[in-house]
RNA sequence: GGGUGGUUAGCUCAGCGGUAGAGCACUGCCUUCACACGGCAGGGGCCAUAGGUUCGAUCCCUAUACCACCCA
């Protein structure tokens, strides 16, 4: 078959896919020969479309996957969605909101039917996105709902594990239900966990408020200890309008100040009611004016300091945080921040005001609606998390789990040392709704069912089904298991848990991560997996956070297909939250991709993430580096090109019988590769893409390419007959190894290739994805013809040079006189890269010709042309001022008895050579200017 | 305030005790029969700063500065 003239990605892409995945070829093993290697896929929310980060992760997994696949192992890449709970509602009640409805217009039922019908219409979309990308996920295993996606973590299966974990750590009373001060959004109505809350620095005011005394102004003392005389004690606070709720003022103990009125009450200003004056050491004397107040109900502070001195929780707010019938009539029904402004007003007309200065402060957001989190005292379901983080703590200290970059383990660890019990009720209606029934007197009943409930507790009355659902990342965490069939005691938990690498971002290390390990430990006592590969975050090219309002964002399907630059702006502009944004995005668009982006196609994109995925901790894609990428399996595919046009047909060596001469060009090759070979298994290893993906590059161009090819056909061109079917042997095996080897990453323009290349290298097989991973073979490391080889390369590298700096034209063949006899090798790269003709002579006359000698090791050579003696002068000093500058160099260090007497021999000796070397060349240099100095230009 | 990572060529990053590297960008020459998504050659760096260890430091140690992120 004739390959096109250059690399066109998209048929290929297409083809190949669908082939894949209709044979099967993704699948786990049902035989289970070889060991197991699985990964978990981060389920993408079902909301989602595939954004950098992803498209990022995802490549990394399937080059492990296909890695392993093609080793020989039972591979299987567990994918599979989630229900993402909040995500998934905001979407569909965004949808009916269009309509002018709200989710309580449909009621619970019908809400949630219309959530799975969306879900089942669009849920699928980031699992098409991946298989783009050329994702080989298991898309058939787990996949209860139909719809070659995996598992979706709300299904039928799924959710029985949700229900039996729920039970069991209720009866094992890791789960309670209390009444607790919780992060709580107010939009949203719900309880969200410290995890979901996001602390933003603003500069807010800082009010100081007098609270009087109600028998007149008491004897107190300044800071620096004069007396003064206090009417009332004066609290500093940001949120003046939960004062209403306050329980007590606090001080420090030791407050010289205020030390003799702990004990007393102050009269709260707007309320019909006095406080006390309580001591708390975690006042701090230099704040404010070293007096808080004690907001129990509305401030996590003041919450365990109010349990502390047992002060009232009164609770001021509804919990869509306007003022409630326990505030004063006039503020009641108010919003927060109206309220904030009314008290505000009351307490200046009432000269209760003392002070408001700006004041940076932070202030806790929901990470979903951006609203400020305002903590709510409410009923909520708790996992205890004490036992568990101990659990999780051993499994990364003892090994069992192994962070990679290893610094991710403080991170974890950090965050498990201070862990809070976990809050995992959501008011939510989109979710799993949680097992528990209450009677009519309130009394809770935890049961897989509510007829179980019924049978087990003999109830009588009716019950009524918590209305709450769980935190999605309740669900989430027992995916490592539940997905391979738990509670059920099934072949595949068995086989494939733990799972070998878990590749996910850091942001979920405490969300999901840690809460696996403990999960899984928990409830099977393995670990989820082996290995956390953390992700580095994908950022744009000048480093900055990809983000829609900005524009900078990059979607992946469009570095793979190319977009032109209208569709470009079109697509970045549309549904923007902020009409101001657009300006900027068009500006940054039209600059940044004033073409568009062209076509790069999955390999380049997948080969561009590989190469970029070292141990940082971001990833700052380039887009001239996916462009170079793209040209770097153009090249691949033309040298394919060039190797049928040389092999098909022609006799490869397949028949053993027939004689086979292989040259120093050819040992040196196949010599090489088994050292690539053995860079990209210790690349995977390590989980270093960057170095897989630089080993296999250098090899393909720098090496095969470069050198090899045009060696190849010189031997074609004038070698016998065994030589010749030598070099195509040669050329067929490395380079259908060479596909082999970069499959993982580049999986469709190999197997584009392979199918053509593979017959003549007498392999058989349907696929790339099953052949079998080249392994480095160390008795084919030749280091004799590496030698050699390298010696050639630079005695050819400085002819070349030589021709550059005479301006001959560099593509042009050159007559060249050599001052020895050359290797075979030599000859040959000579022929093929540098000259026309080859004549020997010796160094006297040579040094008798009127042309510009190079000089490479102990060999001179000079080409036959007419010399420019000017410019041969220039280059002579060039190079002699540059030795100059060496050899001192190397003297001084070769003069120090220090490092003779110290260094390692080895050392001592290369630096003697060098320094040889170096003086040897420069003497003849000079001599070469010498005879030049008499000749006129 | 606590922690983590970073500072190397114009840009993005490797390297890591013993002659500073890659890709992209740049300069010159070249449409040659695999590839102009190409070939050949070249220019470009007191490896953040200051100390220390060492025969020798971009690399190890200690400070400092700046940048980024996480936690409170």
């Amino acid at each position: 078959m004739a390959l096109d003239k250059s690399f066109e990605p998209h048929a290929v892409e297409s083809r190949w896919y669908a082939r894949w995945e209709s044979a099967g070829w993704f699948a786990e093993r049902a035989d289970a020969s070889g060991s197991a290697y699985s990964i978990q896929l981060p389920p993408p929310n079902v909301t989602g479309t595939l954004h950098m980060g992803h498209a990022f992760q995802q490549t990394l997994m399937d080059s492990l996957i296909r890695y392993h696949r093609m080793r020989g192992d039972n591979t299987n890449w567990v994918a599979g969605t989630d229900h993402a709970g909040i995500a998934t509602q905001i979407v569909v009640e965004r949808q009916l909101q269009e309509q002018g409805k709200t989710r309580h217009d449909l009621g619970r039922e019908a809400f949630v039917k219309r959530v799975w019908e969306w879900k089942q219409e669009s849920g699928a979309t980031i699992t098409r996105q991946m298989r783009r990308l050329g994702a080989s996920c298991n898309w058939g295993y787990a996949d209860t709902e139909g719809q070659n996606a995996g598992y979706f973590t709300m299904d039928e299966r799924m959710s029985r594990a949700v229900v039996e974990v729920f039970v069991s750590l209720f009866e094992q009373k890791l789960i309670y239900r209390g009444k607790r001060l919780v992060n709580w959004d107010p939009v949203l109505g719900t309880a969200v966990s410290d995890l979901e809350v996001d602390s933003e620095e603003t500069v807010g005011t800082m009010w100081q408020i007098l609270y009087p005394f109600p028998d007149g102004p008491q004897p107190s003392t300044d800071k620096d200890g004069n007396p003064v005389s206090l009417r009332g004690m004066t609290i500093a606070t940001t949120r003046p309008e939960t004062m209403l709720a306050d329980g007590a003022v606090a001080v420090h103990p030791d407050d010289d100040r205020y030390r003799h009125l702990i004990g007393k009450r102050v009269e709260l200003p707007l309320c019909d009611r006095t406080i006390p004056i309580v001591a708390d050491t975690m006042v701090e004397r230099d704040f404010g004016t070293g007096c808080v107040k004690i907001t129990g109900a509305h401030d996590f502070n003041d919450y365990g300091a109010a349990l502390r001195h047992n002060l009232p929780l009164i609770v001021i707010f509804t919990l869509d945080a306007k003022i409630n019938e326990n505030g004063p009539k006039q503020f009641q029904g108010m919003d927060r921040y109206v309220a904030r402004k009314a008290v505000l007003a009351q307490l200046e007309r009432g000269q209760f005001l003392v002070k408001a200065e700006a004041h940076k402060m932070v202030v806790p957001k929901s990470g979903r609606t951006g609203v400020v989190v305002e903590p709510m005292l409410t009923d909520q379901w708790f996992v205890k998390m004490d036992g568990w983080a101990k659990s999780g703590l051993d499994a990364v200290a003892s090994g069992k789990v192994k962070f990679f970059p290893e610094h991710w383990s403080s991170t974890y660890n950090h965050w498990l040392e201070n862990i809070q019990d976990w809050c995992i009720s959501r008011q939510l209606w989109w979710g799993h709704q949680i097992p528990a029934w209450y009677d009519e007197q309130g009394n809770i009943y935890v049961g897989r069912s509510e007829s179980e409930v019924i049978e087990k507790y003999k109830i009588k009355s009716k019950l009524t089904r918590d209305p709450d659902v769980l935190d999605t990342w309740f669900s989430s965490q027992l995916v490592p298991f539940s997905s391979l069939g738990w509670p059920d005691k099934t072949k595949d938990l068995e086989t494939f848990l733990p799972s070998s690498v878990l590749v996910t971002g850091f942001d979920i290390i405490f969300f999901w991560v840690a809460r696996m390990i403990m999960a899984s430990l928990h409830f099977t006592g393995k670990v989820p997996f082996h290995h956390v590969y953390i992700n580095a975050i994908v950022r744009d090219a000048e480093g900055q956070k990809m983000s829609k309002s900005k524009g900078n964002t990059l979607d992946p399907i469009d570095l793979i297909d190319g977009i032109d630059v209208d569709a470009l702006l079109k697509k970045s502009t549309t549904g923007l939250l902020k009409a101001d944004h657009k300006a900027k995005i068009e500006k940054y668009i039209k600059s940044h991709f004033p073409d568009g982006i062209p076509s790069f196609g999955a390999d380049a994109l997948r080969f561009t993430f590989a190469s970029l995925a070292n141990f940082s901790r971001t990833l700052n894609f380039d887009l001239g580096r996916c462009e170079g990428y793209r040209n770097f399996c153009n090249k691949l595919w033309n040298a394919t090109r060039f190797v049928l046009m040389n092999t098909e047909g022609q006799d490869c060596g397949a028949d053993q019988s027939k004689p086979v001469e292989l040259s120093i060009w050819d040992k040196w090759i196949i010599s090489t590769l088994q050292r690539t070979e053995a860079e990209v298994e210790k690349g995977f290893a390590e989980y270093r893409f960057d170095n897989v993906a630089a080993a296999i590059y250098r090899f393909v161009w720098d090496e095969y390419c470069d050198w090899y090819v045009e060696i190849a056909k010189e031997q074609l061109a004038k070698g016998n007959e065994a030589q010749q079917r030598g070099t195509r042997r040669t050329l067929v095996r490395v380079l259908e190894t060479a596909l082999r080897l970069a499959h993982p990453v580049i999986p469709f323009i190999t197997e584009e290739l392979w199918q053509d290349v593979a017959p003549l290298a007498g392999k058989k097989g349907e696929t790339i994805m099953h052949a079998p991973y080249p392994k480095s073979q160390p008795e084919k490391i030749d280091e004799a013809a590496e030698k050699e080889i390298a010696e050639v390369k630079r005695h050819l590298l400085a002819a070349r040079n030589l021709k550059s700096e005479m301006k001959l034209p560099t593509n042009r063949k050159t007559p060249i006189i050599f001052s020895r006899t050359l290797s075979t090798s030599m000859m040959t790269a000579n022929t093929a890269l540098v000259s026309t003709s080859i004549s020997i002579s010796s160094e006297d006359e040579i040094s008798r010709l009127n042309t510009p000698v190079g000089i490479s090791g102990d060999l001179r050579f000079t080409f036959k042309v007419e010399m420019d003696v000017a410019a041969e002068r220039e280059r002579l000093k060039k190079e002699i001022a540059r030795l100059e500058g060496e050899i001192p160099k190397a003297h001084a260090k070769l003069g120090n008895a220090s490092f003779i007497d110290r260094a390692p021999a080895k050392v001592v000796e290369q630096e003697r050579a060098r320094l040889a070397g170096f003086e040897s060349t420069l003497a003849k240099l000079r001599e070469q200017l010498q005879k030049l100095a008499g000749k006129n230009d």
